[in-house]
DNA sequence: CGGTTTTGACCTGCGC
DNA sequence: GCGCAGGTCAAAACCG
């Protein structure tokens, strides 16, 4: 109800922190506020009663006069809510008129005097017992204090200049809501701001996850691996963010080679195949350790994916890259941060239309022919915020043109429609997954196949992550089930419990399928976030937060990150682990949020690092939070709906 | 008229 | 150094 929205706006001085449907009162009280002046002045028709319904503040402004008398008697419903507005209209020139040119007995003026007070007992009273539009309430407070007392004491001798001095009262009220819009306008700029400081302070302590990560990296340089599959595994571990950074490049030695047609980009592969790159990846990663200590090619091409960390604001900006590796402990941050602008989430998607609706606006800004696939990619950018990093390449699959390939790229630095949300999360939440997931340990990269179960439990084939592409890319592949709306059952040892959201994937509804992805993912990611934060715990002044958690899932955490560090277990052993640390407690996954979120939160004061673009990691946890934290998600702006 | 699409040119990185 | 391919830019065309 816009008009409720509207005499929030108007009256909520006192309250700036509570402000539903900001924008659309914003609007509207702009465009009401002009008509203000004519409407009070033709208040005495009494055929305004259905004006008096559009602008109940105006109105009630205009009601202090006198609300005593009678109600009217044929108010419809809605007006019966609120009947002293229309009454309040006719009365208060009527008042006046009395006042002026009646000799007035002091009676009605003494009953106009009185009923100013009464009215404002009266409606608290009507408020106390109906219980609700409170709103109104605080209107009424308002416009008595203003309008009313200025009438009450000039208007007894003057009509003419009661008249006058209610325009002026409605001036200064004009101006005083002015002052309000600006400070409301400044108040949302300011949280803007701090969204944009929150995002940019949890990717730096990504960042400062991976600088601390190399440097382990570099102690341990030196140290001869066995090649016993524990050593490889633990070599994984201790060597993640430069594993990360190299692997879009030596998966172009290792693998594109054996296999170039299960390139992401191509789209050729099946979802059999998915897995198959997914394990190459696997076997590839132990590799990329040597190409880094010093192989020709993995020095060649880690300045290539390293080379955008320079152009940091610029981050689609591709510049020109120092010779590193010299210099990768002091860009290492920047690097990781390239890298994480840099991953990419595939969709693969069964769809005629030329592009899947993902809730976004887009802008097509080029169109290339691919090698190797008659089919054009086209190249979109999101045009829902200036500056927005995200983008997208849209490409039909060269063997199944029913088959639309969506690229996406970065992470949206502004709020979502409902509609774009779930597609958003769904690949912030899997970039972030990837990054936070190689970083933290080898699990994600070690078995994708679990991965890919933990992204989506109702197909064993649908994520995979792709090393063979030039970025590091998980690839969503909804085309493998015969109906890709049509969603199975899930595995029983990856329902993950989802926080507000009890229903397994099974009940979802069909169309919620990019839901179950993106909650999937953040879940996932939230999970690679537990191990995150327990490496920030053990390395960083950062534990302090982590404390913030439950002691059971401390030690839950902690005995998973200590399984992880000093026993080189299998696989399933980790994961087994951390599936029981989150089928244990159905509140883990809130749990884990909270307590990112106090990591997000207590960092914020000391923003050392500002870095001002978006970040993967840090517009998923914002976008997701957005919904938690209702005081500044309601201060943002909000989007066109589609 | 403003926003979007088209499309050729341009830039950059990589392989040979 | 050259050519190729991916990606981006920007002017012109198009559209509502």
């Amino acid at each position: 109800m816009d008009t409720a929205g509207w005499g929030l706006t108007l009256d909520s001085s006192s309250s700036d922190s509570f402000f539903p449907k900001k924008p659309s009162g914003f609007l509207k009280l702009k465009r009401d506020r002009d008509p203000l002046p004519t409407h009070s002045s033709g208040l005495g028709d009494s055929s305004s009663a259905a004006a008096a319904r559009m602008f109940p503040a105006i109105d009630f402004s205009s009601t202090l006069g006198r609300h005593d008398p009678n109600p009217p008697s044929s108010s419809p419903p809605e007006a019966a809510d609120r009947p002293r507005v229309v009454v309040g209209e006719v009365d208060f020139f009527s008042d006046s008129k009395n006042r002026s040119s009646l000799a007035a007995g002091g009676e009605e003026a003494k009953a106009t005097s009185v009923s100013v007070k009464k009215e404002s007992s009266a409606a608290a009273a009507a408020a106390a017992a109906a219980g609700a539009r409170s709103e109104l309430n605080v209107n009424t407070g308002l416009r008595l204090l203003t309008a009313n007392a200025g009438s009450d004491e000039s208007t007894v001798d003057d009509g003419v200049s009661s008249d006058v001095e209610d325009r002026r009262a409605k001036n200064e009220q004009l101006a005083h809501l002015q002052v309000q819009l600006q400070r409301m306008n400044a108040e949302n700029h300011r949280l803007r701001e701090m969204l944009g400081q929150v995002s940019s302070n949890y990717s730096s302590l990504q960042l400062h996850l991976s600088s601390l990560l190399q440097q382990q990296q570099q102690q341990n340089n030196g140290a001869e691996l066995t090649q016993d599959r524990e050593g490889m595994i633990e070599k994984n571990q201790t060597v993640v963010p430069r594993q990360f950074l190299d692997l879009g490049p030596a998966s172009a030695d290792e693998i594109s080679n054996s296999s170039s047609e299960e390139r992401t980009r191509d789209g050729s592969r099946s979802p059999l195949h998915n897995v198959e790159v997914a394990s190459s990846a696997v076997v590839h990663n132990s590799k990329v350790d040597q190409d880094s200590s010093g192989t020709r090619d993995g020095g060649k091409r880690s300045v290539r994916n390293e080379s955008p960390d320079d152009s940091e604001t610029q981050g689609w900006a591709p510049s020109k890259a120092p010779k590193l590796d010299a210099a990768a402990r002091t860009s290492i941050d920047q690097s990781a941060e390239a890298t994480m602008r840099k991953a990419r989430v595939s969709v693969r998607a069964r769809s005629e239309a030329p592009m899947i609706t993902d809730g976004c606006q887009w802008r097509k800004y080029g169109q290339k022919m691919a090698k190797g696939n008659p089919c054009p990619r086209a190249y979109y950018r999101c045009t829902m915020a200036v500056g927005c990093p995200v983008r997208k390449q849209v490409q039909r699959c060269a063997e199944d043109r029913s088959i639309l390939i969506t690229t996406y790229e970065g992470n949206h630095n502004h709020p979502l429609p409902p509609a774009a949300m779930a597609m958003a999360s769904t690949t912030s939440a899997a970039v972030n997954m990837l990054l936070s997931g190689s970083m933290s340990s080898a699990d994600g990269i070690m078995n994708p196949n679990l991965l890919a179960r933990a992204i989506l439990p109702c197909s064993s084939s649908v994520a995979t992550i792709s090393a063979s592409a030039p970025f590091p890319t998980v690839t969503l592949d909804l085309t493998h089930s015969p109906n890709p709306l049509q969603i199975q059952r899930p595995q029983p040892q990856f329902q993950v419990p989802f926080p507000g959201q009890p229903q397994s994937f099974g009940s979802l509804p069909s169309q919620s399928l990019p839901q179950a992805f993106g909650q999937a993912l953040y879940n996932q990611s939230k999970f690679s976030g537990l191990q995150l934060s327990q490496e920030i715990a053990n390395s960083s002044q950062l534990g302090q937060q982590v404390a913030s958690l439950p002691q059971h899932l401390q030690q839950q955490a902690a005995h998973h990150h200590h399984h992880q560090q000093q026993q080189p277990t299998s696989l399933s052993d980790t994961l087994s682990a951390a599936t029981a640390a989150i089928t244990a407690d159905p509140n883990f996954t809130a749990a884990l949020a909270a307590a990112i979120s106090s990591i997000i939160g207590g960092a914020h004061p000391n923003n050392s690092t500002t870095t001002t673009t978006s970040t993967p990691a840090a517009a998923a946890a914002s976008n997701n939070n957005n919904t938690n934290t209702s005081t500044s998600n309601n201060k943002m702006s909000s989007f066109p709906g589609n």
